[in-house]
DNA sequence: TTATATGCAAAGGGTTTGCACAACG
DNA sequence: CGTTGTGCAAACCCTTTGCATATAA
């Protein structure tokens, strides 16, 4: 853990900017949730337990510069709220998003599986691809029997 | 183009909505600019040229109708505006985005690349698909020889 | 006629910004 | 020190809503 602070210290270093103790709360609120994708108003809540004086503008703020720095991904799922994840170690976009539009949830696929049609933009298209989005929508699995759970009752 | 409205008609008509003069119009526009991404302003200003007395919000009802019906496609490439998109006869989910984070436009893929990857995604985690989203970012051809340009520019 | 749809203006929710103050290097 | 960062509140922007009025079937 410590280790990717001290990593993210020197991303912020190198173009001029200060780790804060504001920043780091932030960034180890990212840490201890990287399973979730998170909205500001979430990082902040989660934040102010560990800074209490923190300002929900230096948490979007703070979300903003990571973003600019290629350390947090910002996604957007169609309700009109951003989130926010951070990259995984390295492996900067190597994951999609399976959407459920009846529950809301939301699973990570963590391989990639564009590299073949990203060579194809680049091909067909003259196009440098620099990072991708991928969601799936539909229904997850808990929902569909639910579904034909309802469906069986209807009929009984 | 007379067909596209009678279609539409008609499914309004099923669910209990009205074909109105105001609903014509939006439809209209959003026919006339299949090939863009509109936000609700950009149709509200289209939809004024032809029928002056619209209310903006009388414009985002009918897109919201429309999404709802799946008449249209709502998406959202990363700036905070909703862009709807006429979806193009029948073939529903076929077409993907390329984006560019330099210049901002926005190329389509009229295939659908993403059949395999659906199995895959119903087969492995037992989900549905009904939609999916593909988008790519990265730097346009134009941009990447503008880039190329600057830095000859530089060295010389 | 009656449910549905509209326009307007006001409210709403998320995000950004201006400014005086604080803190990092 | 000067630059960079912060908190607060106000401003902003897009979108939604309440309500009285108008309109389609």
């Amino acid at each position: 853990m410590q280790a990717e602070i001290d990593k993210i210290n020197q991303q912020l270093a190198v173009k001029g900017y200060k780790l804060t103790r504001q920043r780091e709360a932030t960034v180890l609120v990212l840490l201890e949730n990287e399973k979730d994708h998170l909205s500001a108003e979430e990082v902040f809540m989660l934040v102010r337990d560990k800074f209490p004086d923190i300002g929900l503008a230096t948490v979007y703020r703070t979300l903003d510069l990571l973003h600019e720095l290629h350390i947090v991904e910002k996604m957007n799922f169609g309700d009109g709220v951003a989130r926010y994840d951070l990259r995984g170690t390295e492996q900067a976009h190597m994951h999609h998003h399976i959407i459920c539009t009846d529950c809301g949830s939301v699973v990570e696929i963590k391989d990639d599986w564009l590299l073949e049609l990203e060579q194809r933009v680049e091909r067909e298209y003259g196009f440098t691809v620099m990072d991708h989005r991928l969601e799936f929508l539909g229904t997850c699995k808990d929902c569909s029997s639910k579904k034909t759970e309802a469906s069986r009752q209807a009929i009984s």
